[in-house]
DNA sequence: TTGTATGCGTTATCAG
DNA sequence: CTGATAACGCATACAA
């Protein structure tokens, strides 16, 4: 009952042509006279013929896919870069297959594994956790050991290796500006929150550790859960209370917010929050969170870009790290 | 440089047996006696061989891979709704193949015939924009065009046809009942806001009717545009203020509150206002949103749990329509 | 239990 | 410019 998908066979025979002709007319080679050309194309047309990828990949080792790895799309930062990509990608004509890897180490494997079983023509990473800490070199072994297989481009994280392309943010020199902000309109105790030890997040924290200590305070960076409560119940628990927050996210963002309205602080006044992603939680907050912007279309677009570059293997030479810059979008949580 | 890829003859002639051996023993065969299995099993862990996805699909015409079509990930109903998809599909071990069609009519079609032209073993269409406003047809055609090709399945939205199946929430009777609920407090002026007239946009605007209308009172249905800032500004040109609000999406929730917290309303003393979607944004608010939980993940459960079936071709009789029903969850905004 | 031969639908090489 | 024909890597019906 589905035996109806035709094939190079059938069209030939329709068209009274060899097979050879008909994938010459499909592929737009130019060695087929105008006649035969057109007559192919009609029968292709009239027939709706759709040429099997499957037997196209078989041959040519490419079914045109790239492999998308992300932690999870249950994020903003996360599914808003995904769509990106796959726009982006579309645009050259490539399908991207998903695969969530959750943030252990054992899922990243094998999940990129089941994507490289694929025949993925190249494999995206997107999210800094899967660059580690940028210290323990096990931890990024399936990537490089991925990339000899095919290129692999991570998106807002760096990995070291062969054949490994990142896009970062500078988020060391944002979050090192705008602490230096906070310090200079008076502000003396200024936290850093953040939920993870990943590539990104302690570039934020070397950024705000700098400004912090350089300006002869001292560094108050606080590990939270990436929970709006669990960061509101966190700060509440401080003994002393800030007068600055930096938030890794803006969930957390989110969460110091409730934490300064629930104390009664008034914002910005005695207390400036910022935020991270400029995400759409930034603005649902009552009052809307200024949050640092890291460029997640720009990032999407450099880094397709550099994918078909590669894959074109054009004379163009790819610098294996791209570094993007972010800014602060200023709202109501800073003056 | 890429010649590294073993095949299956590579791995026959290591183990000493035919090709049609090493097959079975890739596929589980039981026809093979314990010894050469664990032979072939040896070789092909030791140089870490992986059947080609390719030719396999040649011959089954199945890679295993099911498409997911959305309009866009830029939005966390959407994308909550793929990565539960995503995961439950894995543990099948179906992959899944992403693409964002927008809303356009045009970028479903053509989004729709990309997929099928992967020769995915089934399709997923999430959102009720892909049904369409449940009346005029042709917008929906594309669909039934695609069922003659491979099930599909549509999550939270219904389009009747062949092989067209359906999971739908209950929206009416939610929104009836939370209606009612208002009225019940003495609220007699509720406004829907809503930015579509999507099938399930549609539904909830009936339940909401229904109840008005039912307690003697008038309906008001306002469209607003699906921008936080435009909803409050929407609200704020009205001549008469409501006392009730329920939104179709927590966005044009948060659009509410903000909204009522400027006009300096007491929430929910002088307004209630009801979200749907129950999604982090209702959390983010202040005051937190009373959201209507539309139980995503059990939608994608069960969509999935169908398509097995449905794919398995067991006894299992799938109707073609299942409607699951909602909560409120209970937050500041509403008493 | 194991091996042989064939088909799956393209692309590409090589004659004509 | 066009047509045979050989890969491509695997599953499977059929033989042994």
């Amino acid at each position: 009952m589905k035996k109806d998908a035709l094939n190079i066979y059938d069209i030939a025979g329709i068209a009274n042509v060899s097979i050879a002709t008909v994938s010459r007319v499909v592929n737009g080679s130019d060695k087929v006279s105008e006649s035969t050309r057109a007559k192919v194309l009609k029968v292709i047309e009239d027939v709706g013929y759709t040429p099997n990828v499957f037997a196209q990949g078989l041959g040519l080792n490419t079914m045109h896919t790239v492999g998308i790895l992300v932690p999870t799309l249950d994020d903003h930062y996360m599914s808003t870069a995904v769509d990106c990509l796959e726009k982006e990608l579309k645009r050259y004509g490539y399908d991207c297959i998903l695969s969530c890897s959750g943030f252990e180490l054992s899922g990243k494997q094998s999940k990129c594994e089941m994507l490289l079983s694929k025949h993925i023509d190249t494999l995206i990473l997107v999210g800094s956790t899967y660059a580690g800490n940028g210290i323990d070199t096990f931890a990024t072994d399936y990537i490089r050991e991925a990339a000899k297989k095919v290129p692999v481009f991570i998106v807002n994280g760096n990995v070291s290796g062969d054949n490994i392309y990142a896009s970062v943010c500078d988020d060391e020199s944002v979050v090192n500006d705008v602490t230096a902000g906070l310090i200079g309109r008076g502000r003396r105790n200024i936290l850093f929150l953040t939920d993870s030890h990943s590539y990104s997040s302690n570039k934020k924290k070397k950024g705000y550790e700098e400004a912090v200590e350089g300006a002869g305070l001292t560094a108050n960076v606080v590990y939270v859960e990436n929970d709006i409560h669990a960061v509101k119940k966190s700060l509440a628990d401080l003994k002393d209370r800030p007068d600055g927050i930096i938030a890794a996210n803006d969930n957390i963002a989110v969460g110091a917010v409730k934490y300064a309205v629930s104390a009664g602080l008034s914002i910005p006044d005695d207390i400036e929050i910022v935020g991270y992603n400029n995400s759409i939680l930034a603005i649902s907050s009552t009052p809307e969170i200024s949050s640092i912007d890291n460029h997640t279309p720009e990032i999407c677009h450099d880094t397709v870009e550099r994918i078909m570059h590669n894959l074109n293997d054009d004379g163009y030479r790819l610098s294996n790290k791209l570094m993007i810059s972010c800014n602060l979008i200023q709202r109501e949580t800073t003056k």
